[in-house]
DNA sequence: CTTGACTCCGTACCTAGGTACGGAACTTAT
DNA sequence: ATAAGTTCCGTACCTAGGTACGGAGTCAAG
């Protein structure tokens, strides 16, 4: 019984009704046929679909990306193998980056513990021999 | 001898000139006293300084964060800490959300090689369970 | 002292990812 | 059956982070 329409989706899945459309459009998600009388209303696929997208961006992923991702559902096994090795290894160079980011700012925090100066610290200074 | 106009300075840090000009326009980076005759020229702590920027903003940082963070250079310590733990927080979130992915992927990759009907490959099936 | 390269400055344009608006059609509550 | 609330749809607008353009000034080489 989906009885669900376009805002009942949005809220289900906490996006902006016009976010939806705007995917709708980008053709991220299908929009539903019109029926005869009435308004569209929204599958469960529709659902997982919207929560992937919001769920795969937040990992880091551009809408660009996510489309990719979208176009492995339903096409054959050896294509997916292909594109979701590539996204691995993406994936990889992103924990990667990620944990050097962590590294970075642990030092920063670091440096913060051990400065006798409480009343100043120099971000910029401290930040740019790192990067050399 | 800084001898640097901006296209020298673009150079140095490897950004576009008109990059430059827009961290200016942005507040960033100080615009230098144009000389009574000639062109500005910009100093080693501007250098400094946008390298800070890029360097920052790779490591996932927005310009409007790097700013507060220039903001905080010779302000104390502990707002320095807390900027840099908040984001040592969502840094540890992502990485956690991305080994999730890479094990969705790998599993998806082994749901391939033991698939019998090789035409369809439930990409976000596969994915969403995991991400509940 | 002219030519070519660079600066200066404002303004326009670009991509990504949305968000807002407004009128017409449709639905729901009263 | 009428008012209030939604949907539908196209189009406009928004922020972030730049990039490009064009005319006028300046500088450096020949």
């Amino acid at each position: 019984m989906p009885n669900r329409t376009i805002s009942k989706l949005a809220k289900e899945v906490g996006v902006n009704v016009e976010t939806v459309r705007f995917y709708e459009r980008k053709r991220l998600i299908e929009q539903p046929a019109k029926p005869e009388t009435g308004y569209r209303h929204y599958s469960d696929e529709i659902v997982n679909r919207v929560r992937f997208i919001k769920r795969t961006q937040e990992l880091g992923f551009s809408l660009k990306e996510i489309e990719n991702l979208l176009k492995l559902n339903d096409s054959p096994c050896s294509q997916v193998q292909d594109l979701a090795e590539a996204k691995l290894e993406s994936v990889a160079d992103k924990i990667r980056d990620l944990k050097k980011l962590q590294k970075a700012l642990n030092e920063l925090v670091g440096l913060c513990h051990s400065n006798s100066d409480k009343n100043t610290c120099p971000v910029i200074d401290s930040l740019q021999p790192h990067f050399k």
